[in-house]
DNA sequence: CTCAGTGTTCAGTG
DNA sequence: TCACTGAACACTGA
């Protein structure tokens, strides 16, 4: 479930094996769907001799920038990620994107569901899809009275706004669950009659948790057992939290949803 | 065998 | 214009 956190390992593993190295080899695999914008061939064509310059990420989005022609765009979908390795000659499974460098190191995309992208892009961030992306929050943040802006006069329910990643790029489900349940708000609840008090502690727990899951690389066993993360899965009848609190699942805005009606309101 | 789940988009409805 | 619902997408693993 890749989610911002995972999404910013994935550019920090990018940026460890890659920048300044120069790609001796492309690989792609035939793939129209991943390949949405561009054919594999044309992208492998495209990458072979340039040297990677950086690792960016936007939301749910990463780009390697190279020192001439167009950036590499990774999406991961529901289950692409992104493997580094300097030895082992076997390209992990399901992989769709394969790049070895001049040192002999690889980077290589797996993604078993295809629901993942890989495009090329002239100007990552000026056009789509990262120019239609709202705020990153862990890069900017805007300030109280900026958040409440962006939010308007929106009668979507809070769940939805913060799953809409033309709002706030970055969060998925179970961060959206998460940063709720540590506000004390229900995810039904619509955007535009949340108090000041309410919306300051959505705002505060959207960064926090997103900066604790990136602080430990998006490892869930050292996120604190406080979370709801960790007793939300299965979804059994009896599930609670880890002060005792029943978990109710529902769906809201079109998705699996864990609260905690006793502390959410 | 069935089915949940994961992120996103799209068609249809109100 | 906005928001919601449901379906579709592709596939694994339970």
């Amino acid at each position: 479930m890749p989610e911002l956190p995972e999404v910013e390992r994935g550019r920090k593993i990018a940026e460890l094996v890659a920048t300044g190295q120069q790609v001796r080899r492309a690989r792609c695999a035939d793939d129209r769907i991943v390949f949405c914008d561009q054919s594999p061939r044309t992208v492998s064509n495209r990458l072979r001799g340039r040297t990677v310059r950086a690792a960016c990420r936007h939301g749910k989005q990463l780009w390697l920038e190279f020192d001439q022609g167009p950036a590499l765009l990774l999406h991961f979908g529901m289950t692409g990620s992104l493997h580094g390795y300097t030895t082992d000659p076997e390209r992990p499974r399901f992989w769709k994107l394969e790049l070895e460098f001049e040192n002999g190191h690889r980077l290589a995309m797996p993604d078993p569901r295809r629901f993942g992208r890989i495009r090329l892009r002239n100007d990552p961030r000026g056009e789509p899809p990262v120019s239609l992306l709202g705020f990153d929050p862990l890069l900017e943040m805007p300030d109280f009275k900026g958040f409440k802006a962006l939010i308007g006069r929106r009668s979507i329910s809070v769940k939805g706004l913060l799953l809409d990643q033309g709002f706030c790029a970055g969060v998925g489900n179970w961060i959206a669950d998460e940063i709720l349940y540590q506000s004390g708000v229900a995810p039904q609840r619509p955007a535009n009659e949340l108090d000041d008090a309410e919306l300051r502690a959505i705002r505060r727990c959207l960064g926090s948790i997103v900066r604790k899951a990136v602080a430990v690389d998006s490892v869930s066993d050292r996120l604190p057992r406080s979370w709801l993360f960790h007793h939300r899965w299965g979804k059994p009848e009896e599930a609670v939290t880890a002060r005792g609190e029943a978990i109710r699942i529902e769906t809201v805005a079109g998705r699996t949803t864990a609260w905690v009606p006793e502390v959410q309101s």
